[in-house]
DNA sequence: CGGCTCCTTGATCAAGGTCAAGACATGTGG
DNA sequence: CCACATGTCTTGACCTTGATCAAGGAGCCG
């Protein structure tokens, strides 16, 4: 595989002061990128399945990710986005569990990859470390609970428009104001947990309401204190 | 207070083996002794509020409880139970965030209290300790996560079957079959995230099909098979 | 015996899922 | 560069699920 991008150095990684690598030591990171293998992704490509055993947790250097996880009936349900910076897989790695979603590559992805032992020495070596981790999945786990509770007594209009607001807190939006983030319909529908059908006519109805712009799958919002009150915060 | 309870002396607690305090050294568990307090809650009790900032961790020593968070118009959905041998709130106390849920008594409840800065300093310091603490939220989170690929693509009736199956499993059952735990109508709902209404005739239709027992707050299984098929596990 | 809370049942109706059909867009190979 | 195929988007019609409202019954406690 011929690699079109420069392998990032754990040390001078753009992304580590983003991540839970922050607190790794100068000597810890030197380590880490000798152990760490570097990967490019295509978009589409599925980097793990839900329910296999994983040999590591992956850091991404580029590119976004969903993961999701697959319903009886083969239907999809997006549990959370990954970017540049986040840690993907740490949990089933740290509490040896095979992987509780799916991940997939959104666009193109950089992802390194870190051996299991590696990881669990740092998170058993060094305090920080094993506490920012303790707080990251302690922060998903209140977004898992906000999503139950979202779930279980919004509407699907109410939905889509909290989803909208989330995706635009996520990645932020791109110069000319559209969500910095290229989800399908079926994608979007599979976040709010409802059909592509009702995405597409609430979607619709929100553009012919001015609460926001469509072009092709790029969304921009042009009232944000509507979809907010629309999304019953 | 008068306490109709003897003080459980952690490092002879009965619980303890069943908790993440099983790592703790018989050192850790006698200084752990000195700095926790213990107290009685009676049925309704709320323990901790949503949105309050907790001093310390819970351990439960008797007695059931559940958390729930509060919608937009004051309804309640239950997130979790928690039994003798859970601890509770230690997310918000590691992640130093306001508690993401209400804690409330089910019944008559013993619970021990442990300082944050003492919980914390035994994290810190035993990597075993903090490793199951790890494996603890990272397991909730799955837990979590699962609930909310059911809640998106399962109908009410599927929910309610697997919610039964879910409650027996936690709470096992009394030497009559029936399930340990006794919830309302409404608490039954606010778990499975539908209308009162809608569990109570479910209930009676699963009744009526010879699946279900029913003696007021009590349920007992009598055809596990079929209510996994409903289920659609 | 009121006054609670909880349970139950029936009637009604709207939200939203499903199905069908066609438009549009994108990419592929010839 | 075109023709075709495939994936995505859109719209309309229909119908099921389950929420809501209303009213009454059952059990429990001071």
């Amino acid at each position: 595989m011929d690699k079109k991008f420069s392998e990032p150095i754990c040390y001078n990684c753009v992304v580590k002061e983003y991540s839970a690598f922050k607190h790794l030591s100068r000597y810890e990171a030197e380590n880490l990128f000798l152990d760490k293998a570097c990967k490019l992704y295509k978009k589409g490509d599925i980097i793990y399945h839900e329910g296999h055993r994983l040999r590591g947790v992956y850091c991404v250097y580029k590119g976004k990710i969903k993961l999701y996880k697959t319903g009886s009936e083969g239907k999809k349900q997006i549990i959370r986005f990954a970017k540049p910076g986040d840690l993907i897989a740490f949990r089933s790695i740290l509490s040896d569990e095979v992987a509780c979603t799916t991940a997939q590559a959104l666009e193109d992805v950089v992802l390194c990859h870190i051996p299991a032992q590696v990881f669990i020495n740092l998170a058993k070596t060094n305090t920080n470390f094993s506490m920012a981790l303790i707080k990251l999945s302690c922060k998903e786990l209140d977004e898992s609970n906000k999503f139950i509770l979202k779930l279980a007594q919004k509407s699907v209009r109410e939905r889509l428009a909290e989803t909208i607001l989330l995706l635009i807190e996520y990645f932020n939006t791109d110069n000319q104001g559209f969500i910095n983030v290229s989800l399908t319909r079926e994608e979007i529908a599979s976040i709010v947990g409802t059909a592509t059908e009702s995405v597409i006519r609430l979607l619709s109805e929100f553009k012919k309401d001015k609460l926001i712009d469509l072009k092709g799958k790029k969304i921009k919002i042009l009232d944000m204190k509507k979809l907010e009150k629309i999304a019953n915060l």
